[in-house]
DNA sequence: CGAGCTATTAAGTGTTGCTAGGTAGTGGTA
DNA sequence: TACCACTACCTAGCAACACTTAATAGCTCG
């Protein structure tokens, strides 16, 4: 999609990732290839494989490795109880905006 | 808030800000207050002013100097012709977003 | 005059997603 | 063998954005 996408992603990338781990754990190349079925069509590896670093390291996820029949071994990430706080507030954080932007937009029609 | 919010309003806020004077004209001062009035509680004053000198450069806004009974002239800005495609354009990648993410959010509920 | 409100501007910082490339393992094919 | 495609992960450098902090400027009132 365009510029406006690639910003508005900031900050909830991160929830949409964490929220897809919440389902079940997965690992990088996955979450991609289901992000792009899911219609983000040009969100690129790079930004994946970044952002599963920053969560790994601030501890919201757990890791495993685990062998793949097909290329290198998989990194496979899951949701721990941290993480699922955060998501939890991601979630209040997305509410609030949804809501006020909803307003917004009702608001916009006439007045 | 905290810092998840400060994230999501990568490219958020600039749609905000520009729903709002869709609804009518405003200037920087008149816009800071009233997000601080719809809960943005600590959005801060430099914050809007840089947003509003971007999107005036892009030429989505019209500015009007006028006098003010107290303090300083006011610049108000208005949304032009140019500005209402790029909030039509705002909305359609917000609401992209937001089905996507209201999938997540009950799908993540079992699974 | 100094305090407080109105109103705008500007420099420097941290976080984030993107671009573009590289590394590695497996299997198929000419 | 040599090459290519697919799987799978990593990294360096860049651009955009919101925040912090501070400065500037005009007006009113005690």
């Amino acid at each position: 999609m365009g510029k406006q996408m690639t910003e508005m992603l900031k900050g909830t990338l991160e929830g949409i990732v964490l929220a897809i781990l919440s389902g079940r754990p997965a690992y990088g190349y996955e979450i991609t290839a289901r992000l792009r079925d899911q219609g983000f069509s040009d969100i690129a590896e790079g930004t994946i494989y970044a952002l599963l670093v920053r969560v790994e390291q601030r501890g919201l996820v757990d890791v495993e490795k685990v062998p793949s029949e097909k290329g290198p071994p998989r990194k496979v990430y899951s949701l721990n109880a941290q993480g699922r706080e955060y998501l939890d507030e991601f979630w209040r954080t997305w509410s609030f905006l949804a809501e006020r932007l909803e307003q917004l937009r009702e608001g916009g029609k006439q007045t």
